[in-house]
DNA sequence: GTCAATTCACATGAAAGAGACCACGGTCTAGTG
DNA sequence: CTAGACCGTGGTCTCTTTCATGTGAATTGACGA
């Protein structure tokens, strides 16, 4: 056994084909960011007045996941925090992630999370929210500052918890004696103002910037040149081009690509080859989508796992199906694995769930007099199938 | 034949309960001087 | 007298159930040509 880990952790350190791989991962920030000129500009034209120490309007920023909003509210946060250090402004910047789950996704848990970059020991739970609320208040106004709030994702904690929080937060500057406070709420959905209490919306709206999706042609100039910082060997211009081929193709996602460079390298290194080939962005491809399902089948409850086997085995004898055939085979094998049952309510939710996921398919149809249904169909890859279905088998030892 | 009403079989939404986890303050114990 | 153990109360969070309401087109049945 020994021996055998020696050999790949030798193979492993001997030639890595990066340089520097955390430039790939999606956390970093890098020096410059193409193609986003004017939205900096227009940013940083908005928060330059939290340099005097006078309240910047509140912003919101809004375009689909992996178009640069949260990268480029951090590398302003950075440098606004610098410069306000070298001219001795007392201006404090929190951002938090409200999607994070555990972290920030409900009320009591933002409130948390924002004292605790506030330096503030706060339990788990345990705790009412008001008090918190109150907690929060007194801490940003204990001495004369100016402090901005960068709400990421806020849609996401919105849609659970509604937007009375966000009310709060845009009405705290008149609790607030000496400090100031404004936001930056960042969002992937673009309707996302529309539905929102109208006081918070126009508040929130002070400011609005849009990011556009990337086109292939910018994210290309964003892969070479994170690629000349990440791979010791220039990566061939056909491949990053295929790589910004596949991301532009759902909706100029940089993240994406970026993850696709990255598993491609890593599976380049893999095979010790020097450099990244075609056929290692078309296997990365399948891989992280493939880790991303088996992972999240690995991971959910019970009663997920047992919905998902009666999908698959629907899905053996036929393509599409209905809610009440999905129902009753779970019903069986509930009984199978001496499970209590969920509701049809419930199981609805789940497969519900499945397809955001993008495990399947699932399209509402009405059968006329026959009622209403969800049709369902299986939509991961047969040689996943496969796999998943050993997951499952493990997990219920059948 | 046409058209609106009916009807089915669920979807979808809201609310609320169960049970796990946790903080806090009060009370009870045991150990100390 | 005091530190720590132990309780009860009240809070959050997740998963779930219960109850209520919504929904889209095939079918039905009334109606007029």
């Amino acid at each position: 056994m020994a021996i055998k880990l020696d050999k790949i952790f030798d193979s492993f350190s001997k030639k890595s084909i990066f340089k520097n791989k955390i430039v790939l991962q999606s956390n970093y920030t890098p020096e410059t960011i193409p193609h986003r000129n004017e939205q900096i500009k227009q940013i940083a034209a908005i928060l330059a007045p939290s340099l005097r120490l006078e309240r910047p309007s509140n912003l919101f920023l809004y375009g689909k996941t992996g178009t640069g909003k949260t990268l480029l509210v951090q590398y302003i946060k950075k440098q606004l925090l610098e410069r306000a250090k070298k001219q001795k402004v007392n201006l404090s910047i929190i951002s938090i992630n409200c999607k994070l789950k555990k972290v920030a996704d409900t009320e009591y848990r933002i409130l948390a999370e924002l004292l605790r970059q506030l330096g503030e020991v706060v339990p788990a739970t345990g705790l009412p929210s008001n008090q918190l609320y109150k907690r929060f208040v007194e801490n940003i106004d204990k001495e004369k500052r100016l402090l901005i709030l960068i709400l990421d994702e806020i849609d996401e904690a919105v849609e659970r918890i509604g937007d009375k929080l966000l009310y709060n937060f845009t009405r705290l500057n008149s609790e607030l004696s000496r400090t100031q406070i404004s936001i930056i709420g960042i969002s992937n959905n673009l309707t996302f103002l529309d539905n929102i209490d109208p006081r918070v919306k126009s508040s929130l709206g002070e400011e609005e910037i849009l990011f556009p999706p990337y086109n292939a042609i910018e994210l290309r100039d964003i892969l070479r040149e994170r690629a000349k910082e990440a791979f010791k060997e220039k990566i061939d211009e056909g491949v990053i081009a295929k790589c910004a081929a596949f991301a532009a193709k759902g909706h100029g996602d940089a993240r994406r690509a970026l993850d696709l460079l990255r598993v491609a390298g890593e599976l380049a290194e893999r095979e010790s080859k020097k450099i990244v080939s075609f056929e290692h962005i078309d296997k990365a491809n399948e891989k992280i989508e493939r880790d991303k399902i088996l992972d999240f089948i690995a991971t959910c409850p019970e009663h997920y796992k047992l919905v998902l086997q009666a999908i698959i085995q629907l899905a053996e004898k036929k393509e599409k199906f209905f809610t009440s055939e999905i129902y009753s085979v779970y019903r069986e094998l509930c009984a199978k694995v001496k499970e209590e049952e969920r509701t049809q309510r419930r199981v609805g939710d789940i497969i519900r769930e499945f397809s955001m996921q993008g495990l399947a398919d699932l399209r509402v149809i009405s059968r006329g007099r026959y009622g209403r249904t969800d049709e369902i169909k299986l939509s991961i890859y047969p040689h996943i199938v496969v796999k998943a279905k050993e997951i499952l088998k493990e997990s219920f030892n059948l």
